[in-house]
DNA sequence: CGTGTTTTTGACTTCAGTCAATTAAAGTGG
DNA sequence: CCACTTTAATTGACTGAAGTCAAAAACACG
């Protein structure tokens, strides 16, 4: 019960940098049961309309959660890395709204929701700390709203590379100055709002300007400060934690 | 302590839909601390980078959250309604991501957020419940995410109509068919990632199709089978509870 | 009634989408 | 290690949905 499983320690990590666990706490998140598998992509975890009965943490690689509309366009609706937890939400109601994939091949801890919904109101502690997560979650859908809503070609997509460098950064994965992005230029747009083509050409142009310099699948942000500044770019909707900004 | 607060009655019930209550949780819900408002348009409830200290609970009236872009423009991000929380998010957070503001005159009862923090842990069944209502929000959101990014303006606003009319009958203040929309063509451009202009010419447009029909800022719904499917609109991201869906 | 919104309309612009072809990269199997 | 296939990125020409600007009409309201 109380043994030491070490794949769950990400998550022990992630949960105590935003509230105080004691002892017993810890001690009860590394007990939860869980199941580790290595998804691929198109594996889909949960479909929208079934049920989820897990929720899953990401020990490495990373997934996207998305939806389908009527003319079968796909909206990604939220990105997620090492450390993250994929799908508090779906696995919390009844019913999947959307869709749970792998970007890439995907190592993954599967802890069952009523344990998780268990700890989470037995150990007030840790319903915090999951809750915080939940809500910026939220924050973040918000964020994406106003990011595909009310923002331009340039600015979505820079606004978009700005968040995965900084959300990489700030997991301890890389620096925001260069950072290894797993997304096909059709996946960006579908997180986007906009059209392969138009990603294309709008990577290019930040290239060109020199705010990033792209070599395959990674970007190098050659001016952090100018990236940001294209894409609105503010960190406040992360509520960033302990640690100060990034280095720029 | 235990006395009846009447003000809170529709929390109770909002929270009693979705998870069974017991004695005691009504009594310690009804007995939240709470001072009740009427605020007019304009006079924010918070701003972001505020810190929110209280939750609302919309008594009458319409509320929503936007977001103010780098170019000025605005996002509405959530519309909220009578028996609507109001900002669990912000007031969970320590800092404002967005800015919350009455649409309409509205009547609010504002809980101290720690009441609320506390209660959520303190008695499991009711943070069953608000973790419900935060899950269902951040479905919306995500719902919002795609109609903004993957759906053309007919399609846009049709499903915004749908969306308000279907809440609006789900919480019993309204029928589907006809229903009062306190939102200037403006608002609604703001909501849905358009200019006024083209909402205007979209709404026109349903109207001349049949769809609807407006008269100054209330909307019958002349055929909402149609309607739905213009907006390719379905209720399971609202994850509706125990009444099956509304009359049509 | 006048004043300030809000809605409506028209003419024109533009950003992003579409279609289609080409090039480049990444695998795959022999 | 090299043809062979597939997937992803790039480019160009053209289209179109939505934005912009500006003015007029219709309301809302003190």
């Amino acid at each position: 019960m109380g043994q030491n499983h070490p794949a769950l320690e990400p998550l022990l990590a992630r949960l105590a940098s935003r509230v105080a666990l004691d002892a017993d706490d810890c001690a009860a998140v590394l007990a939860l049961p869980h199941a580790v598998r290595t998804l691929k992509p198109g594996e889909h975890f949960v479909r929208e309309g079934e049920k989820a009965t897990h929720c899953a943490l990401m020990l490495s690689g990373f997934t996207i959660r998305h939806k389908i509309v009527a003319r079968g366009a796909r909206q990604i609706v939220a990105i997620h890395m090492t450390g993250d937890f994929v799908d508090l939400q779906n696995s919390f109601l009844a019913i999947a709204d959307h869709n749970v994939e792998p970007l890439t091949a995907a190592k993954v801890a599967f802890v069952p929701r009523e344990e998780l919904r268990t700890i989470m109101f037995d150990r007030p502690n840790v319903g915090r700390a999951l809750l915080n997560e939940l809500l910026v979650e939220g924050s973040v859908f918000r964020e994406w709203i106003a990011n595909v809503g009310r923002r331009d070609a340039r600015e979505r997509v820079a606004h978009l590379l700005c968040e995965i460098g900084y959300r990489l950064e700030a997991a301890g994965l890389a620096r925001t100055c260069d950072f290894e992005l797993p997304m096909t230029q059709d996946q960006i747009a579908d997180a986007v709002g906009l059209t392969a083509v138009h990603v294309n050409r709008t990577l290019m142009a930040l290239d060109a300007d020199g705010l990033t310099s792209r070599t395959k699948r990674s970007v190098k942000v050659a001016d952090w400060q100018r990236l940001a500044d294209a894409g609105d770019f503010s960190e406040l909707y992360l509520h960033p934690v302990e640690s100060p900004a990034p280095v720029k």
